[in-house]
DNA sequence: GGTGCCGGGGA
DNA sequence: TCCCCGGCACC
């Protein structure tokens, strides 16, 4: 019935955003594909690959920043004197929402500014903040010196300076908070970060020391001076993956297997981590208390990621993304430039995620003898930026949101977290897959288990779709939420097939954003976006 | 009244 | 084919 609609032309692939790292605090990345309509996978600059709820994403499509509480060190945009400028942020004043911001360029300049004028991302690509987006060597290599002074002469316009700012008494933080945005940007995983954060008096990937916490909360003067104007902190030593490894290191050893590592940590982590060796849905660093799991997920099952082509009749697995994507690039797409990259490989691929102890030895073939869904078309894709959680986390109802649009045939269930600093919030969904019979074994593991696969946004938005479409869609999971509209109950499938309770691009994005709309919806047709 | 989207029609 | 919009059913 929808099988043969118009599909929309946009894609939220390649969007950038900004995602907030363990350390609270907020990193530009690019959309790299879409977990189901509420999850996201986002590629950092440096490399590294998350999934983030969307909650927790601040760009176009997502959140704004208004709504999100900077922490200290994190870099910010704001206009001033007609100028971009690239600074760090200070302080934010939650009640007022004033930030104050500290010239990236400037040891000195401090810039005030109301949160709803700082931007995460740079509105436009100067030069010169292209300089600081790329060289964060040379950002972290500022020293509070001469240079500060002049600068200080042009570009303190409406800011007390730096020294009359008491909010900060730290007098290297520039070049601190310079380092720990590299480090930051740089190190392999939020998840290992947030590991060392709890276990470690100091983070590397925390400006403010260990606790991740607002500066409020006076960190920051745990920072070593020693830390400043280099960086060579030891991940290794701690059992975390090196920050500058390539970006298939970060892949293979952050996200996959850092989940047993995490385990040998934290207990708690661990558990959380391997419940349901899902989907980390979010911040993995945002952890559940133990009591926030249902007891019959608390199932020990550390978890490795893995990458399998997606191209019709390949199913290549590979643990690295790079090599996944070197893969596709050479055998599928033939792209030889490596020059010339437009990603196209990220669509051919999907993440997928197999418990260590269980699954790392039979999920390769498995899914390499599986034949992949059709490719579906992840540019109808966008996400809902309104997320009706609130500021804390609380997402209850929108956890039960994500439940309800989803079409889920109790597959594989998907761990959420809730991201740093909120609420720990965890939900278990699940949804159906095209091809029962590869994911059939899995099932029988039980219930807890389901499937230890994570199905990346190609796979399981054709599953959604075809959901969508097939009279035969039904729920499987009990949660209240949406179960009232399940598809298969009543008028629904009579004129509005598509429930009403599924976010569509006008809910989603508003009248004032109909640019993000699916073609289908700017038509007043059926959208194909958030199809339920 | 708002929303979703079918159906029709213009470019 | 793209795009717009009237109109209707549903909430």
């Amino acid at each position: 019935m929808y099988g043969s609609k118009r599909l929309a032309k946009r894609s939220i692939i390649g969007t950038r955003v900004c995602a907030p790292w363990p350390d609270g605090i907020y990193y530009p990345g690019k959309i790299r594909n879409m977990e189901n309509r509420s999850v996201y996978t986002i590629c950092f600059d440096d490399g590294y690959t998350k999934a983030f709820r969307e909650a927790d994403i601040v760009g176009q499509g997502f959140r704004g920043v208004g709504s999100v509480h900077l922490k200290f060190g994190q870099k910010v945009f704001i206009t001033n004197n007609g100028r971009e400028m690239v600074g760090h942020v200070q302080k934010h004043k939650k009640p007022t929402n004033e930030v104050f911001i500290k010239i990236a360029d400037s040891s000195e300049t401090m810039i005030q500014r109301k949160l709803d004028e700082v931007r995460l991302m740079e509105s436009r690509k100067s030069p010169r903040l292209a300089d600081h987006e790329t060289n964060y060597l040379k950002l972290a290599d500022m020293s509070p010196t001469s240079d500060a002074k002049k600068r200080n002469v042009s570009s303190s316009i409406d800011v007390p300076s730096a020294k009359s700012f008491k909010v900060e008494d730290e007098p290297m933080m520039n070049d601190v908070m310079a380092a720990a945005m590299v480090l930051t940007s740089l190190s392999g995983s939020p998840l290992l970060a947030r590991m060392d954060s709890t276990s470690v008096p100091y983070s590397p990937t925390s400006p403010t020391g260990g606790a991740t916490s607002d500066l409020s909360m006076g960190t920051a003067s745990s920072y070593s001076p020693s830390s400043s104007g280099h960086f060579s902190w030891d991940f290794h030593s701690r059992g975390t993956p090196s920050p500058t490894s390539s970006t298939s290191d970060v892949e293979c050893n952050a996200p996959g297997f850092s989940f047993p590592e995490i385990g040998s940590t934290n207990g708690v982590v661990f558990d959380q981590l391997s419940v349901d060796e899902g989907i980390d849905m979010s911040e993995v660093g945002a952890l559940c208390t133990v009591d926030d799991i249902p007891a019959k997920k608390l199932k020990l099952a550390p978890t490795r990621t893995a990458y399998k082509c997606t191209w019709p009749g390949c199913g290549k697995t590979l643990c690295k993304v790079q090599g996944i994507e070197k893969h596709i690039r050479s055998q599928h797409l033939r792209t030889k430039d490596s020059s010339y990259n437009d990603h196209e490989e990220e669509f051919y691929y999907t993440e997928i995620e197999t418990t260590v102890d269980s699954m790392s030895d039979m999920f390769a073939d498995m899914y390499t003898s599986s034949p992949p869904p059709t490719l579906s078309h992840m540019d109808m894709v966008r996400p809902p930026h309104e997320d009706p959680r609130d500021s804390n986390g609380n997402s209850g109802m929108c956890l039960d949101r994500v439940v309800a649009q989803l079409t889920p045939m109790s597959s594989s269930n998907v761990t959420m977290f809730a991201p740093l600093s909120q609420v720990p919030q965890q939900t278990t969904f699940t949804w159906q897959t095209t091809h029962p019979t590869t994911i059939t074994p899995l099932q029988t593991n039980g219930q807890q288990y389901s499937s230890p696969i994570r199905k990346t946004s190609i796979v399981q938005q054709r599953q959604q779709s075809h959901q969508a479409a097939s009279p035969k869609t039904h729920l499987h999971f009990a949660p209240s939420a949406g179960s009232g509209s399940a598809p298969s109950q009543g008028h629904h499938n009579h004129h509005h097939p598509k429930t009403r309770e599924g976010k569509k691009c006008r809910k989603v994005y508003g009248m004032e954003r109909k640019d993000l709309w699916c073609t289908q919806c700017r038509w007043k047709k059926a959208c194909v976006r958030f199809t339920c």
